[in-house]
DNA sequence: CATCTAATTTGTAATGATTATCATCTAGGA
DNA sequence: TCCTAGATGATAATCATTACAAATTAGATG
């Protein structure tokens, strides 16, 4: 048997979600890929084991599979939405040439110097962008 | 004579700008409100005095001011594009329940630790989007 | 001050991402 | 095995944004 696979229903299980072939070869795609996928990009990498699998069906399995943390949904400048499989909490350096997208992590939390209007505010969460231009791209256009 | 309309058409001409009715009421929108605004709340915001005015000319007037760095084009979640007068590097506070924007600073830029594959990368700039509940919301649920 | 031209405005159509709808189908419990 | 809540899939609808082309205008030039 797959072990990959057995995984991927293990996980859907103990999220509580219904175990659906859909579902399964989502979840494996992000599993196998490991980040940063747009919807587009799922619904294209799992055209080939399921040709009838409608965009709607990518949408709604993504959001449940945020809903219940097994993902998280990231939005990168004016693109698309983004799904990723990393759950510990990281940041993304995105090229401002290729788009590429790289994570990286803080040790530390930067102390937040609140402004009196917002003190009392509850930090829940927290996501660092970076812009800039990736190695390759700073190697193409330097030279 | 206004000084305040007088400073937009300067902020406008300083920039190399062709100076127009539409983008003076934008920039002066813009100024008066002090930032965050999205394309629909310009668009609402400049109908009093310019009714006629189109929204294809608000999209082609920001991104011209985003151009030449008058004002900066934020995302901040999936929301729709918010154009901010503040120039000053800054970043944003954002409550989940209302959806409230807050500014806040950072004095000194956290260390970001790259992963390998990134090592090289050229930062250029960098925001910081925090999400929490504003002090409004919390009162008003905590009770 | 009249003229000219390139930039701007405007209305509309087109695109892209996402959500809504609803009839059909199915996972999984009784 | 049967039932039903929930999931799927096809399509339409919505929302933000860009593309386009014809009419207008800012501002440079003579």
């Amino acid at each position: 048997m797959d072990p990959g696979k057995l995984n991927v229903v293990a996980m859907l299980k103990q999220a509580g979600l219904r175990v659906t072939p859909q579902r399964e070869a989502i979840l494996q795609y992000l599993v196998d890929t490991g980040g940063h996928a747009t919807v587009e990009e799922i619904y294209q990498g799992v055209q080939p084991c399921f040709p009838h699998m409608s965009v709607s069906t990518v949408y709604n399995t993504v959001k449940h599979l945020a809903q219940v943390g097994l993902i998280k949904e990231i939005h990168v400048g004016d693109g698309p939405s983004r799904f990723d499989m990393n759950v510990r909490p990281h940041h993304h350096l995105i090229c401002r040439k290729c788009g590429i997208l790289f994570d990286f992590y803080i040790d530390e939390p930067p102390r937040f110097h609140l402004p009196p209007e917002a003190q009392g505010f509850q930090i829940e969460d927290y996501h660092v962008e970076v812009q800039g231009i990736c190695p390759a791209c700073r190697a193409a256009s330097g030279e």
